[in-house]
DNA sequence: AAAATACATGTCAAATGTTACATGTAAAAA
DNA sequence: TTTTTACATGTAACATTTGACATGTATTTT
């Protein structure tokens, strides 16, 4: 079964929800780690269903809209709990189609591999900053609940990785500028 | 075209070589930005041929099996060049099925979370240590030829990732072991 | 009252990527 | 001399993901 069948169960192990409350989870507190599109979300929702690891019923939203609300049933809690607690070992390196551009740069200008850097680290910035915005929301760090624990954790996680994405770039402009000097 | 295709033409930008010379480089030179098997990259050379991007020559080894040495045309040259002076927004965040475990391990025991965590950090210490004995190759830090210099502009990338998800990783297992005190 | 945005559910085609199938030669090690 | 590993090229089936197509209701803003 793929990951994005078990990122389903594990929203759903904490509430009841539709395929496009799932859409928006994954737009925004997935976010940081894992997203999908609700093309993708509703034949996922439909596999689940066949395998009977969820199970939904209709309600209408004002007079007619109707919403299918999901709800996990006993085998799906079992198998979400099988995949969140097997330690499975780590997947390739992701791709970085920059770091592949950079990798290629000796063919390229000093001065246009710098404004490829410099472009670069202003993106990541961006991103570094709208994901500390999310952590402003927690009111104790690391905070006590147990799901805002790990919520806490994952992004934590996510500045990490800009951080040390952008400190990377600020290392390449480094060099390139001491050798530009030389 | 996919960015797996300028991958291609950047290999053969350095140097003519084989599809099986190109899978090579995709196993060792490249696998820490981006990786592909044989079987998407000889369907990829095709494609290149048709767009006229590269052309090849039959050679002989031995007494019979052939081998087919592609070069990049001056095409090819300039799809390269347009694509590798291009600044393109960067893509969105690569999905990582370990934080999206912990992102839900609130339904499980805190000692199994800590067990997974140290697991993690396990394998990705591992990971590390592999990417640190490919720097060692290297005689002067950082490299004065140019192509080089490239290799370790990226390969400094990778060890920053390592570091950083390490860091991370330890970090919360701390987290997570203060939690147990109090 | 009209327009825009959010809610809500689906399908289809195309691109990308992995695993398995399929075949054979050349060189190195046992 | 046999076996194993590396060299060499392809195809086919399957899984994942994206973007476009397709439709309609409810709520909020102008």
């Amino acid at each position: 079964m793929g990951t994005l069948q078990y990122a389903i169960l594990g929203m759903l192990n904490r509430d009841s929800m539709t395929g496009y409350d799932l859409t928006r989870e994954f737009q925004t507190s997935l976010f940081d780690f894992w997203t999908a599109k609700h093309s993708q979300v509703y034949p996922e929702l439909k596999s689940l269903l066949e395998k009977g690891y969820v199970e939904y019923e209709t309600e209408i939203s004002g007079t007619a809209l109707e919403k299918k609300v999901y709800t996990i049933t006993q085998q799906g809690r079992d198998a979400f709990q099988n995949w969140e607690e097997t330690a499975y070992p780590i997947k390739p390196i992701p791709k970085d189609e920059f770091r592949l551009q950079l990798f290629f740069s000796d063919a390229m200008e000093p001065e246009m591999r710098l404004k490829q850097l410099e472009y670069h680290l202003q993106q990541h910035r961006q991103r570094l900053e709208q994901i500390r915005k999310k952590q402003e929301k927690f009111d104790t760090i690391p905070p006590k609940e147990e799901s805002q624990f790990c919520d806490y954790l994952v992004m934590q996680g996510a500045i990490h990785r800009e951080e040390s994405y952008c400190s990377w770039l600020e290392e390449c402009i480094n060099l390139c500028q001491q050798r530009k000097i030389l």
